[in-house]
DNA sequence: TGATGTGACCTTACAACGTAAGGTTCTGCT
DNA sequence: AGCAGAACCTTACGTTGTAAGGTCACATCA
């Protein structure tokens, strides 16, 4: 019964390798797993063991290519972060004006947010290598990208800069708030069976029994819409603040 | 030598307690000194055993009042939000108008959120109960407040509910990088000597370089200031929008 | 052919963790 | 004096991250 390997053995007695049976670990592979760990189970749930055994493998394997588990999680963030750079909608220099590029990016952030609802927050909530590295856009390629976009599209360098603290905190609230809507870590318990009974406890709190309902309607797709428009007029008048009176 | 105290005995025997030498444990006292080892260690350091010794108990002594570890965070989360109703400039109920009510609002709990700069992120990160408790306002009584408040200025209930969602994550964005920014949790380790080695593994990246000093400004009361300014004048129209066009 | 590295992976071990179960001691009422 | 219950401690179990060292397959060279 060949489901059980015993290791080389058989590889040395058939004389051809048991189809996929020694996958090499990676560095990759491993925060790959995690990653998917991590959207699967939430983060509570990764434990190194545990990762371990769905890459077939005991704990202390995984120590050869990852320094423990806290870098580990920093790989992690970096693999969610680097998801955007597969997107073909974000442009890394801009195309169609400056707008066009921060609307890409920011709906392409977005999206890789959503692709991992239970990570996301470690990018929020992982200390930043460098205070102005800010999360969401905490690598340097982004900071290097973003501001040479802005700048190359007529912003000053204080302007740019500017920008991109806006950009970021505008895109941590919203899609942290997002993503911890959509049920980020509520864990495998109480989905509250759906009824009415979602003004139970609301005794003393009219205004929120009236508006419960529209309270608990879901529009962060719009409102993520709105706030971005927004913010894109804001940075408008920044780079025109900044500059000639245009040509 | 009454250093050590045995208890009881030394009570009984001399017929009036040492001095503070028998503090009962409350659930509010274990609450208070878990945030305290928070704002000190940071989050990770905490652990039941170690926060009964500053009570000077055992761990197992601390779950005759508070049911496990996460409940104990959610009660931290709770007091953090608690500490806006001790503050003496933040209003319940609007006095000299909305504007001034959100402003009085936004700058308490940026104060609270820079008091605990180390905890602040577990009111971003806690599962909040209900999706439309949004953090940092995750609190009945808030929400109710803040919707009360907002329609009783004459926002539509529509529009109080997109102003609540507004004034969340924009706060959440904000504090959270601000909270972050200032040393959340850089542990023990690597304070980095001041000097001019900012821009030491910067190679390719000549716009991090050339900007790496007015990046590493901060300026985030300023951005706070002005972002929040934006944020009222967005709700403004917002209410504008829904009613006759006023008296 | 055999010796000798050189990884890649496993085994064992330890201290610290959260917490279930049950024991002990103190306090206050009768 | 006796007792009930609260308050606190002890012990124990399973799990965690990870240090230290062992094992085994294969490449290289003699």
């Amino acid at each position: 019964m060949p489901d059980e390997v015993e290791p080389g053995s058989v590889d040395s007695a058939a004389g051809e390798p048991i189809a996929a049976a020694r996958i090499p670990l990676t560095r990759q592979r491993i925060v790959v797993a995690a990653l998917a760990f991590i959207d699967e189970l939430g983060l509570s749930g990764l434990s190194m063991r545990r990762l371990g055994k769905t890459l077939d493998v005991e704990a202390m394997s995984l120590y050869r290519y990852v320094p423990g588990r806290e870098d580990l999680l920093d790989a992690v963030v970096d693999t969610i972060i680097e998801e955007t750079y597969a997107d073909p909608e974000i442009l890394v220099t801009p195309r169609d004006g400056w707008q066009d590029f921060l609307q890409r990016l920011a709906h392409g952030v977005r999206r890789v947010a959503l692709a991992h609802p239970r990570a996301f927050p470690l990018v929020a909530s992982r200390p930043p290598e460098a205070p102005w590295l800010r999360p969401p856009l905490r690598n340097l390629r982004w900071v290097e990208s973003f501001l040479e976009a802005l700048i190359s599209e007529g912003f000053s360098d204080e302007a740019a800069v500017a920008a991109y603290r806006a950009f970021t905190s505008f895109l941590l609230g919203h899609l942290l708030l997002e993503v911890s809507t959509h049920g980020a870590d509520v864990g495998p318990l109480d989905v509250l069976e759906d009824g009415e009974e979602e003004n139970t406890g609301l005794i003393g709190y009219p205004t929120l029994r009236r508006l419960g309902s529209s309270l608990a309607e879901d529009h962060s797709r719009a409102e993520f819409e709105e706030s971005l428009e927004n913010l894109l007029d804001r940075l408008a008048l920044l780079r025109a603040d900044k500059q000639p009176p245009a040509k």
